[in-house]
DNA sequence: TTCATAAAATGACTGTAAGTCAATCATTAG
DNA sequence: CTAATGATTGACTTACAGTCATTTTATGAA
């Protein structure tokens, strides 16, 4: 009969219509200064509505950060489904510079990674949107876990390291810059002459050094006393 | 007469009666889940006198930053004056540890750092406590880059790139790494096979080599290949 | 000691927003 | 057409941040 198909059909999308209208709300006037009655105006829904498809404004929240996830997955996929043919390392290179650009080509969706990344998760509260959002989220780790290992094998990156473990240290560490861009930037230059560039092509730079393996050659120990600049 | 002197030392030290009654609820309960009748309890104080003192329930959390990052700078300031004798490179390691150490004696302080760094800061915002939170990490930063100019003018550190630049990347490196840790790991460790020592050790090592100025010996060249991992 | 003035403290009150639920409306199937 | 099931509603409850008229306390001159 396909009657409760379409019926289940219909919830999602409806779903789908309540965290677009949250989007539209929280990404305007920011998550503490929006409220359900506005998101439900937006749905065109009543408030009570909202809480038969989400069991709180946070899990509303929950469902935008899983949407972040999922987008940048995907980017970060076709990234490295171009790059195929490169090394694992330079392949890693490309994801990070596919993850700067998500940060400021989705700069709402970037700050509700950041959200997630300072939320608290125990187990407790780990059901409904907010493990999606995790599972997500640990979905992205796995792209880098798998561009780590080929660069393992192809001999493009420190071996001495754990694929896993790099991959989370490289995520943490690059989100944790791009937090401190995104909040803090503006305010820190009336203090500081840095530039943001600057701070991204800084911390590529230690990376590379960090964690490319080089094969050996004499003559380009990049290690070693140089007596200037070696950029550009 | 040092009436109104006295005066200005009473309400100096009522207010710092306040921030140790809201640390102690704030940390006990979670900021969200606090209110200000709490905190006026614990306090002794009404709620409307709490009004006298601070703006806002935000207001007296930025006055609970602002200590974190006072604790935190005396420490690190403690571990560069133990450690003057040593290579401007070893003395930034050191003072990683030491923030590493503080994240783990210091969880709530720690917290609130976090807080800190993912709370919006705009131009308006930034007056009363909050403005001094700033200023302290700021101060934070300057550790950092004093060390890192110790580092390049002894030759232990990379020349190549600017110190003021090279503290902020260092520092939100550290600091997103140390977030994931904090916030994540528990939940993390039932998705993968990993454990925030590993991480740290890895976060290390790889700095260590992504930053550290090595002097040209053809048998010390770290970057080259190698059979097998070079752990212990 | 007394009293007038100013400073500090109070807590009842207001406004706002998350979340609930009894009542209403719509859909389906017999 | 009608009963039953499911979806929707918005007035209501609860909770808390922040306010302010009133009360209490401290000060200093007479």
């Amino acid at each position: 009969m396909g009657v409760s198909e379409r019926k289940a059909r219909e919830k999602l999308r409806r779903k789908q219509n309540i965290i677009d209208a949250a989007e539209d709300v929280f990404f305007t006037q920011g998550f503490e200064n929006s409220t359900m009655s506005q998101v439900a105006l937006k749905a065109e829904l009543s408030k009570g509505t909202l809480y038969l498809y989400f069991k709180s404004k946070d899990e509303i929240y929950s469902a935008i950060i899983l949407r972040s996830f999922h987008i940048l997955q995907q980017h970060l996929e076709q990234v490295l489904t171009d790059c195929a043919a490169l090394s694992g390392f330079r392949m890693l290179e490309k994801v990070a510079e596919a993850y700067i650009k998500f940060a400021y080509e989705f700069p709402n969706y970037f700050n509700t990674i950041l959200d997630y990344e300072n939320s608290d998760f125990d187990l407790k509260n780990l059901e409904g949107e907010a493990r999606r959002a995790l599972e997500a989220g640990n979905g992205v780790i796995d792209l880098l876990v798998n561009a780590i290992r080929k660069g393992q094998e192809d001999g493009s990156i420190r071996p001495s390291l754990e694929a896993t473990e790099m991959a989370f240290v490289l995520w943490s560490q690059l989100t944790g810059l791009l937090q401190v861009i995104r909040k803090k930037m503006d305010i820190i230059s009336h203090y500081f002459s840095i530039q943001k560039d600057n701070l991204l092509q800084t911390h590529l730079e230690i990376m590379k050094k960090g964690i490319e393996l080089l094969e050996w050659k004499s003559n380009e120990s990049k290690d070693t006393i140089r007596p200037l600049r070696s950029d550009e």
